[in-house]
DNA sequence: CTGAAAGCGCTTACAG
DNA sequence: CTGAAAGCGCTTACAG
């Protein structure tokens, strides 16, 4: 049962060579639909299911999208993952996936396996570890487009799709201020990754642009914007002689734990010390109070990258050397930040 | 550029047959250290890299599992391909990913593309509509290995990875009960899908057990377990002339939203009503209190269902129909329901 | 509208 | 230890 049915039998069988079978099945303008009728009538009679590898190996395209994640079970992945799979699906490509673990000896290996022509494209994210990217330029001689969404190289032109950090942390920060915030900490993720050096900075931005005295002992900085580091950054305010009345937090989880911990210490949130968050991970609807925060357009970053590595495999004349795609973040005002109500 | 290096070139360039090359890059033992060595070298030196596409069009094998999934971005989901891409990648298995999106029709055009060889076999949860398996047969014919975990066919026999739902739920409220509780009520999920129903049977079989008469009205019947109707059914609950003194959940997200609408209602978790969830999700670590769960080994669910896989397809001899593989759940006991400390 | 032929890049049984 | 040859299943330029 394991020996399936190919184009050769049909031919034989229909007494027909394999050109016209194929030709059939691929629903070729030159072939009379009588022939087109009864060749799919015996293809469904015999069982026949095109070999779809022998098609790439002749073809020499596999339809096929590499990602390379640093984690899957990580919810702004596995978000961005359902976007490409979603994108990809809807235009007859599959989606192979491979996890870094955050490491670049993977993280290598991975482009090595991956350059044996198994896809037609690659998305990736780059690992935590990652500092240079010389295992990624490969693809360019080979032809194979690559986009990098989130973490992205800094030190060659690539494709890319990112949010506006800056911007985000700017407008995030902004608002605490126009609340009412004067004395407003941040909680800072690794300043070797660029996405929080730029949250860092569009807080400063905005603390400067509204007259507010920078204050370094506000700024906890962690490596991981773990929940733990958020407890235990928390603790550090709580410990200053006096609190900020604001904090904006890099990421959700040191939200989540900040809020726990002050609420633990009887500090009223949003009255006392207001809080926002970044990410719109599910927990900052569930969180009490509700978290303000980023939604940085996990699923949507999924879809742009897809959209545009297909279209950088499948344009030929494609003069573009690369593009940096930018997607408009949001900010979701929710209880944790409401002080003008 | 894109004309690659292959074994015919590397051929030519010294003097070898193809042959030669192809076994002296494959390690052959009848090929001398020395040829070996010349054909490494030139082969670094040309950028060889080999098209696995072809190799797999030869072979008749392509070293790449297909994985079907109701949604990537569900955590449950994504920690089970967490722990299938992990295994794979030890064992030199590509992972190829699909998302039914709970739909019925997507999931028989899956298993539609999934038949064109692309891959040696199959991992799969079955989407929420499915009820009838059919459109999986085709690949025993095609000599494709299958294994379910989770949601998994009742109507044929299959490889399946699942956990004793039956089981962790007498746990669960065995729990409830030793920890003093009289009248516990439970959150029921669709009772079309067997892993829902076997919970529900688990808590009647423990009440049963330990003598406490069963109530109906203690038992709130949901179609997917969500946050909101969770909510939905705490309020239930306060309408009652009576609380319940335990509550087993069927999952985390309804846990959530009862110790919350109970908490907003000054009701005292666990000394009113001791909770118990379902799953481990990482929310149930963060909730106050925290929330006695079950950890349901989404991980090691996708290292199993990879491992069994993998024998399948290279075990030829395998005279073993289908296996079933249950899983050990584990209580993990939180504040939720610590009501004898 | 249909067919014969070549070839994609590899692997391996057979021969020496 | 190495090579010549065949073939995996498809597609397509060319011919009629």
């Amino acid at each position: 049962m394991k020996n399936r049915v190919t184009l050769k039998d049909l031919a034989k069988e229909l007494k027909l060579s394999p050109s016209t079978i194929s030709r059939a099945i691929g629903g070729h303008p030159a072939i009379s639909d009588a022939t087109k009728k009864r060749v799919k009538k015996k293809a469904e009679e015999l069982g026949f299911t095109p070999n779809s590898i022998a098609a790439s190996f002749r073809n020499k395209k596999t339809r096929s999208i590499g990602i390379i994640v640093p984690r899957i079970d990580i919810h702004f992945h596995s978000l961005v993952i359902s976007g490409i799979e979603d994108f990809a699906y809807k235009n007859d490509y599959n989606v192979t996936i491979f996890q870094s673990k955050d490491s670049l000896k993977r993280e290598k290996e991975i482009t090595k396996i991956l350059q044996t022509r198994m896809v037609d494209g690659i998305i990736g994210c780059l690992s935590i570890e990652t500092e240079n990217c010389d295992h990624f330029k490969k693809f360019n001689k080979l032809g194979v487009p690559l986009v990098f969404y989130d973490r992205v190289p800094t030190d060659f032109d690539a494709n890319k799709i990112v949010i506006n950090d800056f911007e985000s942390a700017y407008t995030a920060t902004k608002h605490l201020i126009k609340s009412g915030c004067k004395k407003i900490g941040h909680i800072a993720g690794s300043q070797k990754t660029s996405i929080f050096k730029a949250r860092l900075e569009g807080y400063k931005a905005a603390l400067k642009k509204y007259k507010i005295p920078l204050d370094e002992s506000l700024i906890m900085y962690t490596k991981n914007l773990s929940y733990d580091e958020g407890v235990s950054s928390a603790k550090k305010y709580l410990n200053l002689p006096e609190l900020p009345d604001g904090i904006f937090c890099a990421n959700d989880y040191s939200a989540v734990s900040v809020i726990q911990v002050f609420r633990k210490a009887n500090i009223k949130i949003p009255e006392q010390v207001a809080i926002v968050g970044f990410s719109n991970y599910p927990i900052s609807r569930i969180i009490e109070p509700n978290l303000t925060t980023i939604n940085d357009r996990a699923f949507q970053m999924g879809e742009s990258s897809t959209k545009l590595l297909i279209r950088k495999i499948e344009d030929e004349n494609d003069i573009i050397d690369s593009e940096i795609i930018t997607l408009k973040t949001e900010l979701i005002i929710r209880e944790s930040s409401k002080l003008n109500a």
